[in-house]
DNA sequence: TTGCTCCTCACGTCACGTGAGGTGGC
DNA sequence: TTGCTCCTCACGTCACGTGAGGTGGC
């Protein structure tokens, strides 16, 4: 019940220099040495980076993934919470990049490559499925009353600019709402 | 017209550091140099620079960078398509290390913290609006013809499961449309 | 003269990948 | 004996940040 190395590795599809990579920083020590120097990994340290694994998918850094597996688990909320802060920032820096290079290469790029969506294409699909200028209206007005944080998230989804943004809300934060259109 | 290493980075809001980088990488040489061996940027070298910074905001690496410049313009529509492809890859990623952290976190968190998008609160946003089962399906069936690319995003956007989005694509492939509702 | 700016190394970062050169196990 | 796996350095990556130690300009 013992894996060396590069077996380990293929076990977690991972790479011989990454476990050697662990090793080096201290975050997985083989239980065992062989004589000949050869790394004989044991049941718990499979465990171990079976854990590992799984807070390198959330985006953990391995020295936090080490702090997190020293505190027993007590450190583990507070740093995925932290992740996702961090996540929300990068991906709206990463949006931001998307816009900034549309505006760049202007209206005479292929927009299915892109999978960005934008504005013209929502209110043409809300169109086309019958919606009128007042059903949107009104449906941006309870968006903002029930959430706004997240009415302001779909709106950069869109790709909208902040000022357009800001004019919507406050629009719809003016608008009177009908419970049934 | 001529400015030292620090005075242009500071007009750039770039650290000193970086444009001893872009020297040494011969990214960008200032035109001149004192006898003493101070940097000397002149109003090309400015502009230059200028042309750097607005690649880096579309998240260019140095190295593609260069060749753009190098290139006259001519590679510049290709590396930002690249870098398009790239983001949406990027970004997809990173939404996907938010729903993993979220699975493991499970319902017991803020969602104010988190400024993602789920179904449920998009579900619960349309009854709210007054939009009914049958208009909700109808609009999915209108998204899916219109742009199935787009109808992919946006429900990857809402936090959907690769599964789910099929059955939903699926559906609204089946659906017969009502123009009007 | 005092600060401030400038210079050139050189090392650190993060998570490995990639040889080089050599040894052990089936 | 032949391959395959293992070992330990050591250097490269990317875009800088951060000293260290020293000099020039107002």
């Amino acid at each position: 019940m013992m894996w060396t190395i590069s077996r380990l590795a293929r076990k977690f599809d991972l790479s011989r220099s990454a476990l050697l990579y662990y090793d080096s920083i201290g975050l997985l020590k083989p239980s065992l040495r062989g004589a000949n120097g050869y790394r004989y990994y044991a049941k718990e340290d499979a465990h171990r980076l079976d854990q590992i694994c799984t807070y390198r998918r959330a985006g953990l850094s391995l020295k936090q993934i080490g702090e997190v597996l020293r505190s027993s688990g007590s450190k583990l909320g507070q740093a995925l919470e932290q992740r996702l802060v961090e996540l929300s920032r990068e991906i709206t820096s990463l949006r931001g990049q998307q816009r900034f290079i549309l505006g760049i290469l202007g209206p005479g790029v292929d927009p299915a490559k892109l999978e960005v969506m934008n504005k013209q294409t929502w209110v043409a699909l809300l169109r086309a499925s019958g919606f009128s200028q007042d059903e949107m209206a009104n449906w941006h007005a309870v968006f903002e009353r029930q959430d706004p944080q997240k009415h302001q998230a779909f709106l950069e989804f869109l790709g909208v600019s902040k000022a357009e943004i800001e004019q919507i809300r406050q629009g719809s934060r003016e608008y009177k709402e009908k419970k049934n259109h």
